[in-house]
DNA sequence: GCCAACGTTGGC
DNA sequence: GCCAACGTTGGC
């Protein structure tokens, strides 16, 4: 079983909006770009857990933990043209871009911000607090996610 | 294939 | 809103 971050904007779409969607599950739609497509295509497995990443917003930081519950399959939303991640270069014979839903699994009763992550030693090698990561999905080792749960 | 210009991410 | 650090595009 692999561990991984996935980061969302709170104002699209937040950890509450999952926790209270029907079945808990949602499709994470909106990836448009090649390297995290691939992570997604080629090493996310069903089962596979997750932390749930609140990022461009007041507070950013992990909020939760969600399940991967299918494997990756093409993203409807590149082939709507009023969508907001419309990309007309997607063809629904050959989709250019993919996606996975995921489940909730738990949501934090307190946010784990960026900063205190920061300030933990033994997370200092995360991807997501290397300097310049924008890949919105990155993995997490089994030693960085227990640290993590244990900050809790 | 190079690289300048442009667009995006995301913390602050 | 600023800006660093990317990724993408397109002319050559």
């Amino acid at each position: 079983m692999q561990r991984w971050l996935m980061k969302s904007e709170p104002s699209d779409f937040c950890i509450d909006d999952l926790m209270k969607c029907p079945k808990q599950t949602e499709p994470w739609d909106g990836i448009r770009n090649y390297q995290v497509r691939n992570t997604m295509r080629d090493d996310m497995k069903i089962g596979d857990q997750a932390f749930f990443y609140h990022s461009s917003c007041k507070e950013p930081g992990i909020v939760g933990i969600m399940e991967i519950v299918s494997q990756a399959y093409a993203d409807p939303t590149a082939f709507d043209p009023v969508h907001k991640h419309f990309d007309p270069k997607s063809d629904p014979d050959n989709p250019r871009w993919l996606l996975v839903d995921v489940r909730f699994k738990e949501k934090f009763e307190k946010i784990l911000t960026l900063t205190e992550l920061r300030t933990n030693k033994s997370l200092a090698a995360m991807r997501l607090l290397q300097r310049g990561c924008r890949l919105s999905i990155t993995p997490v080792s089994q030693r960085e996610w227990k640290a993590i749960v244990q900050m809790g």
